[in-house]
This record gives C-alpha cells, sequence and structure tokens, in this order.
DNA sequence: AACGGGAATGAAAATCATTTTCATTTGTGA
DNA sequence: TCACAAATGAAAATGATTTTCATTCCCGTT
C-alpha cells in the first residue's frame, strides 16, 4: 500500500476538514499545487485505513471524507448541505455493550450516524 | 413524472424488500420479465416520491431502496465470520430524536451497527 | 558518483451506477 | 378512428472511483 501525501491530509484540513475526493482536487489546483487526482483518492483511502479520517456518504452517493478528532464521537450530517456535527453517543455505548453481551458477541465497536435537514436548509 | 411500474414494486417486495436497481433488473431478468433499467430506476424513483420505499446508500455508495414499513432495526455483525443478527435499536431510537433537535436537525433517518467477534469466533 | 530496487506518482483507460436523450410504442378520451 | 400525452427502453452521456502501467523519485549500497 502507499502512504499518504502530507498535502492531501493538509489540504482537507484548510477545506474545513469536511470535503470529497474531488474537491480536494479542485481546491488544490486552484492553489496551484499539483498534484495527480489518483494520489488524492490513494492518500484519502490510507488515511482512513489509519483511521485518521472518517468516510461517509452524500445523498448522492459521492464518498465525503472527514478529518476525525481522537475522542470516540458519532455524527449529525445534514443530507443537503453537508454540514456535520459531532455528537455524543450518550446512550449508546451502553447499548452496544448490552447487546453484544445478550448475543455472546465480544471485542466490540459500534458506528451510528444521524442524517437530516439542518437548520439552514 | 412518471407513474411506477408494479412489476417493479412486485419484485422489490419479492426480493425481501431491500434491492439495489441493478439487483431488481437482474431479478426481473432470470425470472423472465422484459423490461428495461431505465424503468426501474424511474420506477423506483417514483417509489421514493410517493414515500412507498426509502433510500439508504450501501457503503460502495450504491443506493439501495427498501420498502416502507419495513420493521426498523440494526445489525450485530461478527468481524470473522459475518454471521449478523438483527437487534432492536432500543435507546437509540429516542437517542436520535433528541440529539436531531437539540442541533435543530428535522426529517432525520439514522444508522447504528455494531460489530465484533461472535461466540464461536 | 553511479547503481539498483522498491515506493510514489499521475495520465489515460476501464468500470460501473445512474441519468439523459430521443425515437417508438401504448393507452385513453373525444 | 384520431390526436395527444404518458410510458418505455436502447443507446449515449455523465461522473465518481478504480485500475493499469510507464515514469519518476528516494535511499541505501558499492
Ligand atoms: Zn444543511
Ligand atoms: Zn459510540
Ligand atoms: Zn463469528
Ligand atoms: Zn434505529
Amino acid at each position: 500500500m502507499s502512504r499518504s501525501n502530507p498535502r492531501v491530509l493538509s489540504t482537507l484540513e484548510r477545506a474545513g476538514g469536511f470535503a470529497s475526493a474531488q474537491e480536494v482536487y479542485r481546491l488544490m489546483q486552484r492553489e496551484g499545487e499539483s498534484i495527480g487526482l489518483t494520489t488524492i483518492y490513494r492518500s484519502l483511502q490510507s488515511l482512513v485505513n489509519d483511521k485518521i479520517v472518517d468516510v461517509l456518504r452524500r445523498d448522492d452517493g459521492e464518498a465525503i471524507y472527514r478529518l476525525c478528532g481522537e475522542a470516540h464521537h458519532h455524527h449529525l450530517v445534514c443530507k443537503s448541505c453537508g454540514d456535520t456535527v459531532e455528537i455524543e453517543g450518550g446512550a449508546i455505548e451502553k447499548w452496544a455493550k448490552v447487546m453484544a453481551e445478550e448475543h455472546g458477541f465480544r471485542d466490540i465497536g459500534h458506528t451510528a450516524e444521524i442524517f437530516g435537514l439542518c437548520a439552514k436548509c
């Protein structure tokens, strides 16, 4: 596998930590950086593998990459404008544990996302 | 706009109420039905507009259409053998609603999955 | 410095779901 | 029967993502 090109991560940060591969590409072009789209896809994929960014899907199916902090959290995402709020899992954390025990599962993780329309949309 | 071709809805039901457009197409072909892919996309879109089916996204970005009224549930998946258990959302359902309200989001949906190692693995 | 091999890069082609175009067929009411 | 709108689907277009593959870059060794 390949390692992430640092300029890609840097651009994702500059984009507000939330963008599609195509958007990162256009942004870098606009700023005069010379890079291939392929490298952007590869770098983002590598960042996902390393759990440095999350990947979600827009309503239209395009993948959006989001820089994630260390702390475990969940997302509230606007279906229309892509605005994202990091939220606490609250009751989910216990729910996951209880459900897993109940069915004999161990070594668990979980994902939970909420999608909807934000106040502006 | 166009109205939904009834054979498409019937096929989606027969598929367990959960399939992509391409899967509906392949299923109808296998059963000897003559229909164009375009009509399937149009019909599914129309069913979505009429709120007869939901549309979600697979991890790979492909749209999957789900008959509304299918019981809402979540999954507990084994990372190793792929075994899957359908589970109730429990506290999650209220969590999603509360979190959304708190941030001014409306018209929401959510996803939540737990993954781990099952008893056999 | 010259060499060599593996990693990184990116242009171009391939893939694949979905949408658009547009010519043809079908249904329906006057 | 006629006219006309809606429905259909083949084919082309679109657009994101992946694959291919030749070239370039990096780095340690001779
Ligand atoms: Zn919004
Ligand atoms: Zn959590
Ligand atoms: Zn298992
Ligand atoms: Zn739920």
